[in-house]
DNA sequence: ACAAAGTGGGTAAACGTTTACCCGAACGTT
DNA sequence: AACGTTCGGGTAAACGTTTACCCACTTTGT
């Protein structure tokens, strides 16, 4: 069906061999040959069979990455870095998406391993339910978590300080005059969530806040956010500020405060998390920490190729350093 | 160095037809072989070799997609749907993302065209520039066109109706009262702005409108939102209703009138276009022309499937018909 | 002038599967 | 008893590349 490079070699009257050279260049060929060989390719319309190519040679110049669901809009932004680090060195990107499905991550990542990409970025959906396929996938390919990460499985992995960001976030409130915080974020289901949970608990422990009951734990929707928004405005008084778990879950927040009439900075300070594209077009813009998206992509792909280079090298654990970006959410004169 | 089928009916002791037999179940094989042949994957962690299976038999149970860029909100609520779709079926999807660069756009299209995938769903970048590669994958897979599409390539198509759409919102505007309509919109460069640019002005002109000044013609970004709010605000008087190309444009557009202090609704009224995550959520929720994504995948599939299952079948465009959705960026009392 | 080295081409063996084909045994059916 | 038929297994040929190896012919150095 398709044209061959025997379909190739043989309208210029070469072997296959010498075909193969000059469409790869992997030794030279007289000129004339070359020519000739060139020229049937254009005649015929020959493509490669990248899949036979990656038979033959045992690696793709692709990689693979999951994310747990891509409609989550931090991920794009995360996936857009890793694309354009990538094509600095002319390899592509097969994204799959894993719908928050541990099962059907599983199975993204079987298939792209099975497609025998030279190397995997994932973003697991769950610290523990991904353990399992991760665990699998790392025996057969090189593989960096990226985000989030599950414990328990040794691999490289590259993210932001959790901690570090959400207690700027507190400390940053608690210098606008904010005392009583209330904390609106995702179960410890995902790394991000835990370690985000936990570092909002330890700043204000450290900074002796008192504490506005217990934390709202929930998803990282912005449905979350309202409903969590929804209960807080139900309390008997409101905290000072609200520190979200992410963007998104702070969307949701403002969205509901709005409607319910709350005021935002003026009733009560709001934070979020990731700097996705929507913080600054929020209502209030929306304070938020950023996460150094590029440097993440950055140290990712070099990751990724050490690895390659050495499946046994020790394995390394970046936290990146985010940075606060303050916004209107949190812009009140005490 | 990773295990292979021969190494699976080794240990076995069966042939590595007998053992491929009873992995793909392709032809009966007697209990005790069977046994011992996923006993002996199981103890060797045999995974098969997708690339080697891919080139054996011809194609690959996997569909590939580029879209112009991931990051703009819409893009991922069609990937999701067109995935679930595919799932349904136990398809694989492998998603590429274009950078909005009709040269990328045509690496990712022939690197999932070598990939052997079964077919190609592909969000165009551009109107002209996409139009050689697209013609060129046309020859190699089967292939549907979603959303956007190249004229002068013939190949099946799946959208929205974008002339009904703007329509819609233009009645709706005026129909709450609005007569002086502004537009901003992206410039005719893909399908999408120059149909929703056409039928903006047709039903401009049907509907015996005052224009307020030339459409105002950028890129489907906030950022462009932003500039072109920027412009309208510093005309001497504002429209009734700005009518955007999308929704970043309007959510956009809503920010930078914020910031100016022009209201909305009272002073202007906004709409959208596409229903992205954020319309619900902008301040004030926004107007919009919902795209009804879910049947936009099924309709792509089925093309896709019909077209995989003949090649020289007429070729199809679908036009859905999106829905109003108002919400308070319009509602005014007058 | 003759060996050594280089140059430019072809032949064929991989890569890991699936599957067309073949073969022997067991099992009816006349 | 002779003869199809089915059943369950193996052998080996594909799929489309790349590349190790080989060979014939220069070129170069002595």
């Amino acid at each position: 069906m398709a044209t061959t490079i025997r379909d190739v070699a043989e309208r210029a009257g070469v072997s296959v061999a010498t075909a193969s050279r000059v469409l790869t260049g992997s030794r030279p060929v007289s000129p004339e040959l070359a020519e000739r060989v060139i020229q049937a390719t254009r005649e015929l319309g020959y493509r490669h069979n990248a899949v036979a190519r990656a038979l033959r040679r045992g690696h793709t110049n692709a990689m693979g990455m999951v994310v747990p669901e891509i409609g989550n809009p931090f991920f794009p932004t995360i996936v857009e870095a890793v694309e354009r680090r990538l094509q600095e060195t002319g390899r592509d990107l097969f994204l799959c998406d894993a719908q928050q499905d541990p099962d059907l991550e599983r199975r993204r990542v079987l298939a792209l391993i099975g497609r025998q990409v030279d190397g995997l970025v994932i973003v697991p959906v769950s610290a523990t339910a991904s353990g399992a396929s991760l665990a699998e996938a790392k025996g057969h390919t090189p593989l960096v978590q990226v985000d989030r990460y599950v414990e328990g499985v040794d691999t490289d992995w590259v993210g932001v300080d959790d901690t570090a960001g959400i207690t700027m976030a507190v400390e940053h409130v608690v210098s606008c005059g904010a005392r009583r915080l209330a904390c609106v974020s995702a179960t410890p289901d995902s790394s991000a969530g835990r370690r985000r949970l936990l570092g909002f608990q330890e700043a204000v422990m450290r900074l002796g806040l008192p504490t506005d009951g217990p934390p709202l734990l929930g998803s990282f929707t912005a449905e979350w956010g309202r409903v969590a928004a929804g209960r807080i405005v139900a309390e008997k008084h409101l905290p000072d500020a609200v520190v979200c778990g992410n963007d998104e879950i702070a969307v949701g927040v403002l969205g509901e405060f709005r409607r319910r009439g709350v005021r935002v900075p003026l009733d009560v300070l709001v934070t979020g998390f990731d700097d996705i594209r929507f913080a600054a077009l929020a209502d209030p813009p929306l304070t938020t920490v950023r996460q150094p998206h590029e440097r993440i992509a950055e140290e990712c792909i070099r990751l990724l190729d050490a690895r390659i280079a050495d499946p046994d090298a020790p394995i390394q654990r970046i936290a990146l350093e985010p940075t606060l970006v303050v916004r209107e959410s949190t812009q009140r004169l005490w």
